[in-house]
DNA sequence: CGTCTATTTGAATGTACTCAAAAGCGGTGG
DNA sequence: CCACCGCTTTTGAGTACATTCAAATAGACG
């Protein structure tokens, strides 16, 4: 819980009072969930967005083809769920679910609402966290198209090398937006 | 001006009073700028954005090699800048300019942070906004790795059809994450 | 262990790219 | 007005990065 905390001044800048969080977390509730919980399933309407306290997740896009792709992954102190859906309120056209058993913190969209209008830092966080997930989705789009495979795979490395240890390469791979077959070639050559 | 007020309602899905939106005007102006101005340079802080009322602009990342890859196209009623520079407050990595002789209402960081704090609607419309263009960009973004180039264009079709009409082909091109050349050779096969 | 999933490696293929050049379009000035 | 210039679009031929297909190896889990 804590963890939330802790995100939140980081994020907004500036401290929250002890009441402040208490009447937010008073919104939240806690729940572990087992590796594989899908947490959000494509097809369904997203009612809550996870905070993970510990372990990991990720989300995901299935094509015509059934071919998965990995949209995020989510460590400690992370957000994640299908977004598309959670804010449009419309059927979820992502996945989302745990790669390891993990506990979270919950929050509906009734909650969400009520919390981003009553709260005004609450509102400002959460505003500000996807302002901070916009524009770093933005620049690994323009990675993606303007570097070559080998580049982007350097450059997870060193932005999130906390991936590359806790996820399996497939999802790395997808992540990237290669096979599984490159990624491996390319790790071959740069050990 | 009444372009921004009916988004703005548009947004967040209930009306604006006349003292809220007059309010918020306050932070604004309105300007002209001819065809190819920048309204962001990369390298530089992005102090603004810029809302177009008349014509259009686009915002562009350039790779190491000075390649220009389109990330976003505004015609009247969208935002445009470098949300990146802009929000973080540092070196912007976007360039953005207009296509066409333009008027757009600017907007400053510190009146957009002000707005933020002080109107709680306009926090809440700016979230709602940054929402539905990280939701985008994230479809944008799968159909980048699942879809080929001729069925994204196909999509650009019949999602932004103001688009093709309005936007030269290279840079629609650039969008799609392709070359002209091929762009061409798909509008050659599906006239 | 045995089974299922993930990773590695090899060879052939394909989508989009590069290089190259011609044709089309649009604006500008003589 | 049209001739010219620069920029955009088209078309052709050869190429490359990553893919597909295939199979072997390695690893995880019950």
């Amino acid at each position: 819980m804590h963890l939330l905390r802790e995100n939140i001044e980081k994020t907004i800048g500036t401290s929250l009072t002890d009441d402040e969080f208490s009447t937010f977390s008073n919104f939240l509730f806690e729940k572990a969930f087992d590796k594989k919980h899908l947490l959000a399933e494509e097809g369904q309407v997203c009612q809550y967005i996870y905070f993970l306290l510990k372990g990991s997740a990720y989300s995901y896009y299935t094509d015509a083809e059934g071919e998965k792709h990995a949209v995020q992954f989510a460590l400690e102190d992370f957000w994640v769920s299908d977004l598309y859906s959670f804010f449009s309120k419309r059927t979820g056209i992502y996945n989302a679910e745990t790669l390891e058993n993990s506990r979270c913190l919950v929050l509906n969209r009734a909650n969400f609402e009520t919390a981003c209008n009553t709260l005004p830092t609450i509102n400002n966080y959460f505003r500000i966290l996807i302002q901070n997930a916009f524009v770093s989705l933005q620049y690994r789009f323009v990675r993606r198209q303007s570097a070559d495979a080998e580049a982007r795979y350097a450059e997870l490395m060193r932005t999130h090398p906390a991936f590359i240890q806790r996820i399996p390469q497939y999802l790395l791979a997808s992540y990237l937006g290669i096979k599984p077959q490159s990624l491996s070639r390319i790790r071959h050559k740069h050990p």
